[in-house]
DNA sequence: TTCCTTTACTTGAACGATCTAATCATGCCT
DNA sequence: AGGCATGATTAGATCGTTCAAGTAAAGGAA
């Protein structure tokens, strides 16, 4: 361990006082020029952090912000959060933040270590992924106005807009994909979801149907519901390219667990060379996450920009945290990202 | 935000002084046990919660891990560090600590980072992940007696047994994944690996070679080099599979991505079906540390314990800051853990 | 000159915990 | 009874920073 330099040691170096060395850091309009270069050079010659704990302990603010980390539930679509977490250290390092990590089992028990984590290591404000129906979590922290922002929109009518948040609108990616089965001469374009009631899954859905619609198709007997997985995709792809079937000639997937399902029924033989029509023209495919495994099988995919998303949510933080107070009657800011398409084999 | 409860809260209640407070909680062996009880029915019913900082002046500790996050560099291992991410996470938490992250570029970079900490954080210990050959952070480090383990064993032979470690076996791995090949009937048994000089990457290879050589094969010619990536595996693969080849009919590979690129290889129409000798048994092929990309594809694969690892580097790093002082000539501890093959369908 | 402002800086207190040393019973031994 | 460990508790100092209040000097208006 290095010694410990304090504020009084670069004070004592400087000719100044303490209270002179916190101004020429924190507040350097209060002080003359000439003072504060001096005070810098003997910052700088003494290797001086200002400490957090003192720090915290004087205002109040810890400049943590915290975050849960979930396991990666089929390991497959996991890599999105790990992507965003990346992004988000950056982004709160760059605004002068750390980022703290927790894990939770269940909504509850999220807010207990919330609670937690609040009397003990007090971050400044949390980040909430998987937002749902009904989150007890937002309720929850915006009774104790604790300063929060969430990936991913409010997805209850009546949380409308009571809390900042960033996310990515995944109807605008779905329908891109559609547009590029439609411009490469699909038509009658298949959709594999999840079942309805999941913000997330329906908003993916809406895109594609809508898209569909405005190109005069109608979208309905298109697609199929199940849950997310690489087995049930490939079952719901089966029934739907399937001899009783719809014609479908290209599908975009709610995400890539199931596009890779799909891919497994559009290439078993006998079947899907022929759904298509044609053993040269297989059938398309569409992912949606943009993957490490949508990378190694080439599978087309909606990339959503994590990077950005992060550096959105600490934006929004940071400006609640350090500007001014908003306005009583201000609806909480938001951001709404498009995601793009990135193209590959399989569609 | 709630209302903060102090120490001084909690003793007014229970009718006792600051310390006999801290003495309850902290060392409970030294007040009555009736006193004990009233303060912790105080503390319950306050729902006190010691402040970090506060503490962290006068003790000097943290109760911080901090870790690095790395980009996920291909995308398709990068999984691994998350997974080791979570598990850490966890297991901290059982013990009293949180995990902090932070993200740097380089060794150079990471030390500048590491020492930002240091000044403004004060995290009680690192967790260093990617150990390799002349690895500068651990040396810093060392240095100045910040207490860190690696996750991944020193790979030079001058820092021995320097710093206390926690790595996966990796020639037990692939030595495993080659017994199982043997006992399905394969004789020659390739290995698809990097260039000699990562410890890592070596290590894997020698337990494929000895098992090999243990089972009166010679491995010589068997095994090819190349940097990670899928398209390298597949070239490699081919090289190794194709015409002029080897006779090979089964690949132990050193990650999952080459392991990939030989799958592709191996089935691309015309060479693999062959090389294997028949149609009905194509070459097998086995990658390294079970990403989701290998559940997705059905590739068999050598899986780490990483939720074990994580909490083997929980387990030292305790032992270091809050057990007794080791003797001076004590070597620090390490754990090396044995993978496991997940079996499926590629081999 | 006197009084008031403004600028630049300093001093003491406070944040909430723990450490050190002191206090106060209590029991035991001589 | 006096002396002395021993155990349980308390008072005051302290960690490093920032806030709030204060001082000293310079400038301007009356």
């Amino acid at each position: 361990m290095t010694e410990k330099v304090t504020i009084a040691d670069v004070a004592r170096l400087a000719g100044v006082s303490r209270q002179t060395v916190s101004n020429a850091l924190n507040t350097p309009d209060v002080v003359r020029e000439e003072t504060r270069q001096r005070v810098l050079e003997a910052v700088e010659r003494l290797g001086y952090r200002v400490n957090q704990a003192a720090r915290q302990m004087r205002t109040g603010r810890s400049r943590l912000i915290a975050i849960r980390i979930e396991p990666d539930r089929d390991g497959i679509n996991g890599s999105v959060l790990d992507r965003f977490l990346h992004g988000l250290t950056d982004s709160a390092a760059r605004s002068g933040y750390r980022v703290l990590l927790y894990t939770a089992d269940g909504d509850r028990g999220e807010i207990d270590t919330i609670e937690d984590l609040l009397g003990a290591y007090e971050p400044d404000a949390f980040v909430l992924t998987s937002t749902h129906h009904d989150d007890l979590r937002t309720s929850w922290l915006r009774e104790r106005k604790v300063p929060f922002v969430t990936f991913g929109r409010p997805w209850g009518d009546l949380d409308g807009a009571g809390h900042p948040w960033v996310d990515v609108n995944g109807a605008a990616g779905t329908a891109a994909a559609t547009r590029h089965l439609l411009a490469a001469g699909h038509r009658r374009i298949g959709f594999l979801g999840w079942p309805p009631g999941s913000g997330v899954g329906d908003d993916r859905r809406e895109g594609w149907a809508r898209t569909l619609a405005a190109a005069g198709i109608d979208p309905g007997g298109l697609s199929r519901a199940t849950s997310d997985g690489v087995a049930d995709g490939e079952a719901a792809a089966h029934d739907l390219l399937g001899p009783g079937g719809s014609g479908v000639t290209a599908l975009v997937c709610v995400s890539d667990s199931l596009a890779l399902g799909a891919l497994h029924a559009a290439r078993s033989p006998g079947l899907a060379w022929r759904a298509g029509g044609s053993a040269d023209r297989p059938v398309a495919v569409i992912g949606f996450d943009d993957t490490p495994v949508a990378k190694a099988v080439g599978l087309t995919s909606v990339s959503q920009p994590l990077a950005e998303a992060a550096a959105g949510c600490v934006a929004l933080l940071a400006r609640l945290l350090d500007g001014p107070a908003p306005a009583p009657d201000d609806p909480p800011a938001h951001e709404l990202l498009d995601p793009s398409l990135v193209v590959r084999q399989s569609a």
